[in-house]
DNA sequence: CCCCGCTATGAAACCGCTTGCAATTGATCT
DNA sequence: AGATCAATTGCAAGCGGTTTCATAGCGGGG
């Protein structure tokens, strides 16, 4: 059994009170009297019991992080960025995925565990996800990372891919404004798809150009996938003058393997642009053109709303908005590579 | 304020005892009262206050994963395979990385914050952290994965680099019987880069050849460093048909980039190997003959021991060794690449 | 008819800690 | 000197569960 409070009181010989005190940093304890106390718990290496501490105070310097995977560069930075940043702020972090079968149900599940976090960031991804639905009652304050809740009453941490979407799709018009362009996505309910995909089809609406619906694919976000997808159209695609704007970098990587396995050459006989900027964008020969999410960041701020929500629980929602960027590289032609 | 057992007893008019015992499935509760409390339960959204309960059942169903870092992919896999075996095993996980700087200082802290985890996973990279001396009178049950703590009295999960390091150096050595192996480590201090290195020197040994110093440097792991480093290399690397055996897929990857820069074909005039099989090796081209490790299963494994400790608290330390494997690609020629 | 044993339930102790309130003490004020 | 006050410290009441032990009800055997 470990020390308690009671055995450090025992050894100060004063009550559990004042030992309790001298932990609380109530600065109402004698100086002696404290110096005491601080010996018999260095000696006993005593450190106070979370659950009766947290029984009483209603604390656990827990945070919640609930992804929907945790598959891949983009939730591993997620993660490293809230990790750092919660630490900072004192607190532990909770990490969990939700896969589709649980769903919701789980999320209510690590939430109700009641108690056992102090807030929660949870990240939606999918417009279906019957979790958008449970948050609403969630026990625990909440910051909602990229998904877009309209009415909220959480705070919001919001990337602002529209732009970013956009800003690409305009350089791809720049570079080839007569080319059809193919958007791959992930699956059609996923909220950055339907983003990203928004963005397309205004740009092209701005230039009075309206997609044909073939060059509209979802796929599932995955390299094996859009391989084999791609792997049977990029003859036909080269062939139209397409370019290719994929949602996230690992389905460019992906077309752009499948053209080289094509013997096609990237950017000459397809362009290709991906999402994220992930390592990934700048492993791959050539380099993705992409749009740069800031992943790290994401997580970071996400904790950094839900912390200060903590402080003062009253204050109004708040939502904040991470910007984009265009970053082009070799896989869609234009200016030669910046140094990057 | 959450409703609390009491409300529910009331509701179902029985007393706490008697809601406790339906919680906790002592079959001793008469059917109906049983579901009159199940009712109220139901009707009332009741969930057992986690600091309460934990409070008698020392047990808080949370298990720590303590990583020296939580960058890349490698680390980001072990969390995943983690994160579905401890779910699996009905835990939540409390993931946390012990920077260079806090070290061993907040592992205690994180086991120390008392009851908060029934059960440690922590990862040990480095020969010198004060970590390795704390582990020792960890309060609650610990795996460690991939430190090869001597005399370790708690279970351990292994990966056989050795034997895959030694099979890659053996593969190098098939193919270029006489060219210099360079070795590009971590840190020295670095365990994972030691084991590699004494397998690499052992094989070398083994054909009664001495790896001379200046083909041995130790590097971070990091893309950015190994690029620049090799920068100046690569062309007196080529010179000297020298072969690259990087310790990391990252590091490789930059050796690749930094012989592309320099107009050197890879593998015709600089083979290179990686370590670790992450995607990075199938993205760069030309793809990398690496030796792939099972990540995600260090997580689920080391979870699976440190769940079946903890319900046999006695039985006698664990030691699984997982197994590696030798991929051959393109990056260092040998047999055309089989499929893969 | 009484006692026994079994089942179902409630009362109360306890887990380790925080905190409001009362008590003690020595000093200051009138 | 008596009262007031500030500074310390201890007492004890919870926080919300689990669990031991006692109690009540009830059918059956002697």
């Amino acid at each position: 059994m470990a020390t308690s409070i009671e055995d450090v009181a025992r050894r100060a010989d004063v009550s559990i009170s004042t030992v309790s005190r001298v932990l609380n940093r109530h600065n109402v304890v004698n100086a002696q009297t404290r110096k005491r106390v601080e010996e018999a718990i260095a000696e006993l290496g005593y450190r106070p019991n979370v659950f009766a501490r947290g029984l009483m105070l209603r604390k656990s310097n827990v945070l919640g992080l609930v992804l929907p995977d945790l598959h891949g560069e983009f939730y591993s930075e997620i993660i490293r960025g809230a990790n750092l940043k919660a630490r900072e702020c004192g607190y532990h972090l909770l990490i969990s995925s939700v896969t589709a079968d649980d769903d919701g149900q789980d999320v209510l599940a690590t939430i109700g565990a009641q108690g056992l976090v102090d807030g929660m960031i949870v990240m939606v991804t999918e417009m279906s996800s019957r979790i958008r639905t449970s948050l609403g009652d969630a026990p625990v304050p909440l910051v909602v990372l990229d998904g877009d809740i309209q009415g909220a009453t959480h705070d919001t941490v919001a990337i602002d891919h529209r732009n970013g979407a956009e800003s690409l799709v305009r350089h791809l018009l720049s570079l080839y404004p007569t080319s059809p362009i193919v958007f791959l996505g992930g699956h059609a309910t996923n909220l950055d798809t339907i983003d990203r995909l928004n963005a397309y089809q205004k740009v092209l609406a701005e230039v009075g150009r309206e997609p044909s619906q073939k060059d509209i694919v979802y796929l599932d976000y995955s390299y094996e996938t859009a391989f084999r997808y791609a792997s049977e159209r990029v003859l036909e695609w080269s062939a139209a003058r397409s370019v290719v704007f994929a949602a996230n970098d690992e389905m460019a990587a992906a077309v752009v393997d499948a053209a080289l396995a094509a013997t096609l050459d990237v950017p000459a006989d397809l362009p290709v642009a991906g999402f994220d900027d992930t390592r990934i964008a700048q492993l791959t020969r050539p380099r993705l053109t992409t749009v740069r999410t800031p992943m790290a960041q994401m997580g970071a701020k996400a904790i950094e709303l839900l912390c200060e929500r903590l402080e003062s629980p009253d204050r109004p929602p708040n939502r904040v908005t991470l910007p984009t960027e265009v970053v082009v590289r070799e896989s869609c032609g234009g200016p030669p590579a910046p140094g990057s």
